[in-house]
DNA sequence: TTGACATGCAACCATTTGGTTGCCTATAAA
DNA sequence: TTTATAGGCAACCAAATGGTTGCATGTCAA
C-alpha cells in the first residue's frame, strides 16, 4: 500500500538478518518456484521451523508464493533487495560510486578523443 | 584474521537488522567522528543502551573507534558493506548489473568511435 | 474410499536481544 | 584537590526469536 518507507527497510533487513533465511534466498536464487518441501532438504530443522522462516521472507515482501493443489511453489522477488542496496547501501558506497564515475569519464573522455 | 567469510557476513548482517544501529551509521555517515554522547543524542535510550549497539556495531567491522582523553571518537568503516553489496545483493540485482553493464558498452563504443 | 503426502495451526520452550539501573574509573576543568 | 564530565562494567528484566512437538486440514493416487 504505502510506497517503500523505512518501515519496509525494517522488515527486510530483519528478514536478512538470519543465515538459513539469506540460505533459502539463495537456494530460490538457483532455482526458483521450489516447494516447503523442496526448501527443507538439506536445512537442520523441522519443517515448520522452515515455514516460519518462509512466513518472515514472505512478510518482508521478498518471497512470494502460489499455492498448487497440494503444493506451496516460493518465488524470490528481488526488488526490495534493490531497493535497499540503490537507496541505502549505495550510500556508503563511495568506492563503487568513485568507480562508476571514473569508467564514465574515462570513456567519455575516449570518445571526445 | 580469516579473509571475508559467511561468518563476517552474518555479523554484518544482524548489525544492520536494528533501526537504531542503522541510524547510528547514518548519523556518522554525515559526521563522522562522533563520541559516544554524540551518538546518543536524539536516540531515546540511555547511554548504556547505546554503547552496546555501538559494540556490535564495531564487532561487525562497521564502526572503528579510537580514544581521545576522556572521549571515544566513532568512524564509519564502509568495506563490510560494500563486500556484502558486490558479494551478495548485485547476485539478486540484476537490474542494476544489467544497466551497468549497459553503460559501459554504450561508453566504450563511444570510444571506439 | 482409503491412505499417503504437503501443508497449516497452535502451544510450548530456551536462548538471544534490547533495554534498564547502579556503580566504578578516568580525564578535564575549577 | 575537588568537581564535573565521558565512558566502562555487571546484574537484571521483558519481549522477541528460533526452534520444537502434536494435531488438523486439504489434495492426490490406488
Amino acid at each position: 500500500m504505502v510506497p517503500y518507507k523505512d518501515m519496509d527497510d525494517d522488515a527486510v533487513f530483519r528478514a536478512l538478518a538470519d543465515a538459513s533465511r539469506r540460505q533459502m534466498l539463495d537456494r530460490l536464487h538457483a532455482r526458483n518456484g521450489q516447494t516447503l518441501g523442496e526448501l527443507c532438504q538439506g536445512l537442520a530443522m523441522t519443517r515448520q521451523a522452515v515455514a516460519k522462516h518462509v512466513a518472515i521472507l514472505e512478510e518482508a515482501n521478498l518471497v512470494s508464493s502460489e499455492r498448487q493443489g497440494r503444493e506451496k511453489l516460493h518465488f524470490i522477488n528481488p526488488v526490495p533487495i534493490n531497493a535497499i542496496a540503490q537507496r541505502w547501501i549505495s550510500k556508503f558506497e563511495r568506492q563503487h560510486l568513485n568507480a562508476l564515475a571514473d569508467l564514465k569519464e574515462t570513456l567519455e573522455g575516449k570518445g571526445r578523443n
